[in-house]
DNA sequence: CTTAAAATATACCAATCGGTATATTTTGTA
DNA sequence: TACAAAATATACCGATTGGTATATTTTAAG
């Protein structure tokens, strides 16, 4: 059974999640926090340790949003370039849903938290390293299913996918203006359709 | 002649500059500004107005760093294909010297001002719209002069080849390794070579 | 060398920061 | 419904925040 505590826990971070989002670590106070929520400090100390405990769940609350439905997208496709071109196709329609939660967690802490906060800078490059493996593994079933190109290189392609879709991201975000993100994501079916595609 | 405070502003911004693009706007107190300079507040607000203007400069000395070397590249080719290549040359040597100012301040400012700081997104946009046009005209001389082929869409490109920049500076800073800004310059050398270079 | 102005240092301000100790309320169970 | 435990609210802490008024020092021109 979910206790109250449970509850409490993943309404907060509910609640606080976007914030930390668009404001950062430093940029985000506890009383940020105690207004998002409605809750007193009471209520937040009682149910995560400190400031960095929650901002570190937020994270990954954030990017749990993200991977969960890109997952789920995944998994209705069986050709490997079938979910490549899943993958930009969700970030072709993502940049509206996404941007009242304050834009890409991984792109946003992974600059934040950079140089200030060690501990959200290795979750940071945890999440990094699981979703480049995730694409490798995609590209690697690929060729060996010869869907995709036996010459290769799957740890390369997945790390210059994985940058691409940050790099259209935080222009998008940047400009306020989703045709970057468009623009970008036209380029790597581009490069699925023409550099991997057998 | 250079006044005293001509000088000493530059000074300032010279020691200030890379703690903003470390720490970011609300991450940099007026005490970390003291300590850098080993001035006091009587100087600091002498020369400055308050901290949102000097946040202002340090980003556009932190800008002007990178793309006045970059422009002088550029500058001693004459064929566009050759001034884009130039360009991914320059990330692929330039992360180590880099990385102790604190990486890209269009990558950092435009996520850290980004729903927090009008003022300092408004000026991010500004350089990301020149830079972009910048290479737009490289682009469309590249074009002219038949060194690139008829059917590239210069305004589409210019932003692909920005975006792709940041995004491998991105992944390069947050994982602090080097390779995959290099996989994504080898990736732009490939997209100069097949797709525009006639 | 003198001196007014420019530049810098010092001392202080109210407001807010993250965090805690304790009082109060709400919860689930017997 | 009684009651212990869990959860939340309240009141407070010292430290630090951005900023300012004023005192002191440094600068440059005569």
């Amino acid at each position: 059974m979910k206790t109250k505590s449970d509850r409490t826990k993943q309404f907060i971070l509910e609640k606080v999640a976007p914030v930390f989002n668009k404001n950062g670590y430093v940029g985000t106070s506890m009383s940020d926090v105690t207004d998002a929520t409605a809750l007193t400090k009471g209520a937040i100390y009682g149910n995560f340790k400190n400031k960095e405990e929650l901002a570190y769940y937020s994270f990954y609350y954030n990017v749990s949003y993200v991977l969960d439905k890109i997952r789920t997208i995944i998994e209705t496709k069986e050709d490997s370039i079938q979910q490549l071109l899943a993958i930009s196709e969700f970030y072709k329609n993502h940049y509206l849903t996404r941007v009242e939660l304050g834009g890409c967690p991984i792109l946003n802490v992974g600059v934040d938290a950079n140089h200030t906060n060690p501990k959200l800078s290795k979750a940071v490059k945890q999440v990094i390293l699981k979703i480049q493996d995730s694409i490798f593994v995609i590209l690697e079933n690929g060729i060996k299913r010869k869907e995709i190109k036996q010459d290769v290189n799957p740890r390369e392609f997945a790390s210059v996918i994985f940058s691409l879709i940050e790099g259209g991201v935080f222009t998008t975000m940047a400009m306020e203006d989703n045709s970057y993100l468009q623009n970008m994501m036209n380029h790597l079916d581009r490069v699925i359709l023409k550099e991997l595609k057998n």
